[in-house]
DNA sequence: ATAGAGTGATATGTATTCAATATTTAATTT
DNA sequence: AAATTAAATATTGAATACATATCACTCTAT
């Protein structure tokens, strides 16, 4: 059965992920509960689990905030989750890739080519990509078989989330260049999947989400001087 | 301030980690609020809050029950902390060791050989060596300055709490060499973030832990093969 | 005697009401 | 006119009341 405080959890969640609420911003119980169509009860239940997902901040007596995240805090949430799914591909070569993983592994490289070889001919297909790299990292997650692995980066994955729609959309600003590093880590990542070899998969893996952590670390410094540069336009 | 909801939280915390109330048991909103003399308003975010933190399973419309850990889940919770506190030890080498980690360090260590020595005599101090302990490990992860990483691994680490008691008491089995053993692990471990050897001190810390995730499977085995001695007992 | 269905009891989910505290606004004083 | 204080308003925290779903027990039928 779903409850009311589930819709909640999911619709404010929802409006975080992308982006329709300020981070910042005071989510206020009653104008929640007439948005949302039921009464303050289990708006409160799920904005208490919203907090304990690390998506608000929770001050006694004052409610909830939207949190904010700096680009340090986004890089360091990308930094852990660099050593956890580390760990989840030490744990799948450790155990062997099973048949069905190593397919869908295999079917992930295979699509990266292509959107690849397209974005090199400046046509590239973000979505596509997104989708692609969420089945990779997520089936190599779960085959690792550690709930508590699965529990772990799930929490992390989603936190940066809305920052992340920012860097998603990229401005357009997606070279080739970085998208091709990507794959061939993929590709790396795989081949030593297949080959059992678990700390070069761990490394490799690591320094594939550590190279993302630096391109996002780019990104907010490029665009906070070109905010600055149009800060100077407008004041002249 | 504090709020009877936060009250709550830690109340029943306490009582499941302490082992008051067995993994299983269905935990009820009228009986809390009444043992608890408030009504079943807090409760209820309390134990949301709990089933969030892992302590507590929820089943929609069902209610609450205290979650049952298996050995396997234990040993793979042990495996991520390993993983985790690894990558704190690799963070602090890198970034150099602070006096006065580095002097907390030091004390631990020191107070960790009178405790071995008096050990290998048989006279073990359990708490005094569960409080060294737990400083080390915490003054470490607190080195890491890594936010997120220290909020990961303080939801990994009281986790397996409620069973820890039971093997934190160990029935007086401790032997001289398991502490022994532990206690080369934190001076091998201290000795390489003072060297800044940054991977060294990882897969020191990592090696260190998933011992102890080892010995607590032995124990739980050994536990296992004593219960259906006793069992044979009871039908003979 | 056992299995199944139905009814009553119990527990959870939601709404509403009440209370306490924080914030804002207005008024008064310096 | 500005600042401080007090009063009013609004928002969160908690309790109570109401609705709904689950569970257990009983009764009936096979």
């Amino acid at each position: 059965m779903i409850t009311q405080s589930e819709i909640a959890t999911e619709k404010i969640r929802d409006q975080i992920v992308r982006g329709d609420v300020a981070p910042g911003t005071h989510l206020q119980e009653n104008p929640l509960s007439q948005q949302l169509g039921m009464s303050r009860t289990p708006i409160r239940t799920a904005l208490s689990s919203l907090a304990q997902e690390g998506l608000l901040e929770y001050v006694a007596k004052r409610g909830y905030r939207v949190k904010e995240f700096t680009v340090n805090e986004i890089v360091d949430a990308y930094y852990v989750r660099a050593t956890l799914e580390g760990m989840a591909c030490r744990l799948v070569a450790e155990k062997g890739l099973d048949r069905w993983t190593r397919n869908k592994l295999s079917k992930c490289v295979e699509e990266g080519e292509i959107i690849t070889a397209k974005a090199a001919e400046d046509d590239f297909d973000g979505p596509a990509w997104r989708r692609m790299n969420n089945t990779f990292h997520r089936t190599i997650v779960e085959a690792a078989e550690s709930p508590f692995l699965k529990r772990q980066i799930d929490q992390i994955v989603f936190i940066p989330l809305a920052t992340l729609f920012v860097v998603a959309n990229w401005g357009g600003r997606v070279n080739a260049e970085n998208i091709g590093r990507a794959q061939v880590d993929h590709i790396n990542i795989l081949d030593a999947l297949e080959r059992g070899e678990s700390s070069r998969a761990e490394a490799r893996m690591r320094e594939h989400l550590e190279n993302t952590a630096r391109l996002i670390r780019d990104y907010y410094e490029r665009s906070q001087e070109m905010d600055e540069a149009t800060e100077d336009l407008s004041v002249a």
